[in-house]
RNA sequence: UGGGGAGUCGCCAAGUUGGUUAAGGCACCGGAUUUUGAUUCCGGUAUGCGAGGGUUCGAGUCCUUCCUCCCCAG
């Protein structure tokens, strides 16, 4: 493990959320001699009694582990602010038929945007988080440059996630589990005692939480009925009640079941997948098998591009990228680069790529920034 | 109406000459994985085989009546 420079009382914000990443996180600062203060967001109010809202559970258990940990705890809500740059955004996008990243702009835009200048006029010098990656600062020709780069463990690594970020933002950040495994995380939260030790790492949105994802969306989004049609032969299979309650390459909820005539060779049959929406239509296009090659694509575009280094990256050189996020980076290199677009084009067929997912390029293990696909 | 064919889980579909607890796939539901949405993986799902009678030690598989659907005649 690379010596971690100590704090020197310098001061810093942890950003906490109520798991064991965050809270390991402002401990270790702790130790490693920070001044180190806990900020707990609330930044979703929508469905505050709901059966999945667990924001009450999060503060308590912050709190206790701030109690452990012996530092100060401050509780700030960015609810209007997560709402107008956040969720906006991903109704819209819903809306025009992609399938957006919230957890992406909530980054750039709350995390280390909101919360990053709180806690400046707090004081801070920096912020932490319990993000699995790593900022390195390097000497670029006499000009200072921060780099993003993955997490040592490699199977956590939250890079995806920050692509956004800019230099600015970097060289105020601290990720002080970039070096560690989630498994020595929860052991230096058990010898601790932190309470939170054993808790069940979150999922879903940020903020929002795990639910029922149709449902949630129907409270934002009207239903919108329209046909299911196979992408091969124009036949009509089926109706769906909204265009953005699919996503390319999803199975569950397509209710399409045995059709005489589609059986394979054993008769029997392979499930179907959306491979393509007709947004003026309203026609939602489905293939049948997961290796169907519509599924699988070599080139994309993507736009709204954003460069950690604040230059753009090669074109025609060997980089890899992600298309998802939890996909394994796959060599690609970048076609062209104009105005503010994209083309990537991939070694091999990427399964089902998905317009409003974002697209990230890594050159190793730096994260370059990236896109969004469109 | 006459002749022929078919009715097994929401869908497709195995069920040999009657014989243990009615395959399998899709869909659906649940769980695991996962700081998006997906994908993937694991598990669950017909005391009943169109309905009623009967034959038999035993019937989805045989007999019979009725119902429904399809095809060819008219």
């Amino acid at each position: 493990m690379g010596t971690i420079e100590g704090g020197d009382g310098m001061r810093v914000v942890v950003g906490m959320s109520g798991g064991v990443d965050s809270a390991v996180t402002a401990l270790l600062l702790k130790r490693q001699g920070y001044a180190v203060s806990g900020l707990f967001m609330k930044n979703w109010e929508d469905d505050d009694d709901g059966e999945y809202c667990s924001t009450r559970q999060d503060l308590i258990d912050v709190a206790s582990v701030c109690d452990v940990i012996g530092i100060d705890l401050e509780v700030v809500n960015f609810s209007r602010e997560y709402k107008e740059r956040v969720f906006a955004d991903f109704l819209a996008e819903y809306q025009a038929g992609r399938t957006p990243n919230p957890d992406v702009l909530c980054n750039s835009e709350i995390k280390f945007r909101c919360f990053l200048d709180h806690a400046m006029t707090l004081g801070a010098e920096r912020i932490a988080t319990g993000h699995y990656a790593q900022v390195r600062r390097r000497d670029n020709d006499g000009r200072q440059e921060y780099q993003l780069l993955k997490a040592e463990d490699g199977t956590k690594d939250q890079s995806y996630f920050l692509y956004r970020l800019t230099q600015a933002q970097l060289a105020k950040t601290i990720f002080p589990l970039g070096q560690y495994y989630k498994r020595e995380v929860r052991r230096i939260a058990r010898e601790a005692n932190l309470p939170v030790a054993e808790k069940k790492d979150s999922t879903g949105i940020c903020f929002i939480g795990e639910r029922p994802f149709r449902e949630f969306l129907m409270r934002y989004l009207p239903t919108q009925p329209g046909e299911i049609r196979a992408l091969d032969d124009n036949r009509l299979l089926g109706e769906h009640q909204g265009l953005m309650y699919h996503t390319i390459g999803q199975r569950k909820g397509l209710h399409i079941g045995g059709l005489k005539g589609h059986q394979d060779e054993a008769g029997e049959h392979e499930a179907w997948y959306v491979a393509r929406k007709d947004i003026a239509a309203n026609v939602l296009y489905v293939v049948q098998g997961h290796d169907h090659p519509a599924l699988g694509q070599t080139r994309l575009s993507a736009i709204e591009l954003n460069w950690i280094a604040g230059y753009a990256p090669r074109t025609h050189w060997v980089y890899s990228a992600k298309p998802r996020y939890r996909a394994v980076d796959m060599p690609c290199e970048i076609d062209a680069l104009e105005d503010g677009r994209a083309e990537i084009v991939f070694g091999e067929p990427q399964w089902a790529l998905t317009p409003g997912q974002s697209v990230v390029v890594y050159e190793s293990t730096v994260c370059l920034g990236g896109g969004i696909i469109a």
